[in-house]
DNA sequence: GGCTGTTATGCAACAAGTTGCAAAAACTGT
DNA sequence: ACAGTTTTTGCAACTTGTTGCATAACAGCC
């Protein structure tokens, strides 16, 4: 159940469209929690119905027409409850960790192109998320900042993790793949 | 679709019953992609019925009685393209950072213990990974151990950032809370 | 005025994971 | 033999996330 509550969230820094809003989560929230336009969409319905946001009264809303929404009160009011409960950290699944498991039984071919390939996009991940500390984040006082701060270190923290160990793990594999044949084991 | 894949090398490691399978999900594979036993049986039927696996044809098997599965070549073969294709990184959900940032906006309230809460639970992860690996990973040459051992230390360098970034907020927030007032923002 | 592309909202079907419960067999104590 | 508990298998409903497509407004162009 955090979907909605990433909404509220982003809802409060500034009332949004359904759109502005997946766009935003684009390239901030989404970094924790993505979401499509369909899903923030149909969330935003059920916000509505449950009397937490609503729709900036502007014009007739129609299909196609731009709908900006803000939090009413209540909605504050559940976000607050929401953030001083309890969370059960969800499981974590990953499926590349998974499949080099697979590789320790039915051979490594295609394994270190893989491990290259996810390399590079964490690479690119982490140069994403230092430039934006570079750019947003110079000497910061305010707590807010600080927090958004926080997550972002969040977000350097683990993909510096990732880059390391598909390094490591590369060099590890190439490693095996010198002596021993090249690609694991054939046809068992 | 990565949970009949994590079943099949499961299956492959060593012919079990949807229960074992459960058992053996708890503490290895289901580090990093969890099943509960409803997900598995699930699971088993469905690649029964696909014919990647069979049930040892044992008993007559019925409701309540024992059923071991055993990989078939086409389960091999299916797992083996599995594993030397692409995969499109699954997107990372992670609730406790969403939070973060929902507190930079309602108010830090209740933030500190649910953060000593996720680090207590990633030192006890860390430690026990820390275990294993003491235990079966002493000095390691067979490829397929170097690859499990792998696997090991992406758990053991993961939880080691989450507990280095927990109280590196834990710290910051306390800090926060000596000056200014205590709980965030109570009424805006 | 009609064509085309973009912006914006939304439905519907599907896939995967979660939760709660039930039923058959096997074990355990009396 | 029987009752109660545990083991093992499984169904069904629900929630959440994904994918594909539909529809309306608007803007620019010829």
């Amino acid at each position: 159940m955090s979907l909605p509550h990433a909404i509220l969230t982003a809802l409060l820094e500034k009332p949004s469209s359904g759109l502005e809003l997946t766009r935003r989560f684009d390239r901030s929230i989404g970094y924790f929690w993505p979401a499509t336009h369909q899903q923030i969409y149909r969330e935003l319905g059920k916000l509505e119905q449950a009397g937490f946001i609503r729709a900036l009264p502007s014009e007739q809303p129609s299909r196609g027409q731009k709908k900006e929404f803000e939090v009413l009160p209540a909605g504050r009011a559940e976000l607050t409850a929401w953030a001083s409960g309890e969370q059960d950290a969800k499981p974590v699944r990953n499926a590349l960790v998974l499949r080099l498991r697979a590789a320790a039984v039915v051979g490594r071919a295609g394994l270190d192109t893989e491990l290259r390939r996810h390399l590079a996009l964490h690479q690119r991940q982490l140069a994403e998320y230092e430039e934006i500390e570079a750019r947003d984040f110079g000497a910061v006082a305010d707590p807010k900042d600080r927090l958004r701060r926080l997550v972002l270190r969040a977000g350097v923290g683990l993909e510096t993790f990732w880059v390391q160990w598909l390094q490591e793990a590369l060099a590890e594999v190439e490693d095996m793949a010198d002596d021993g044949e090249a690609g694991g084991r054939p046809g068992e």
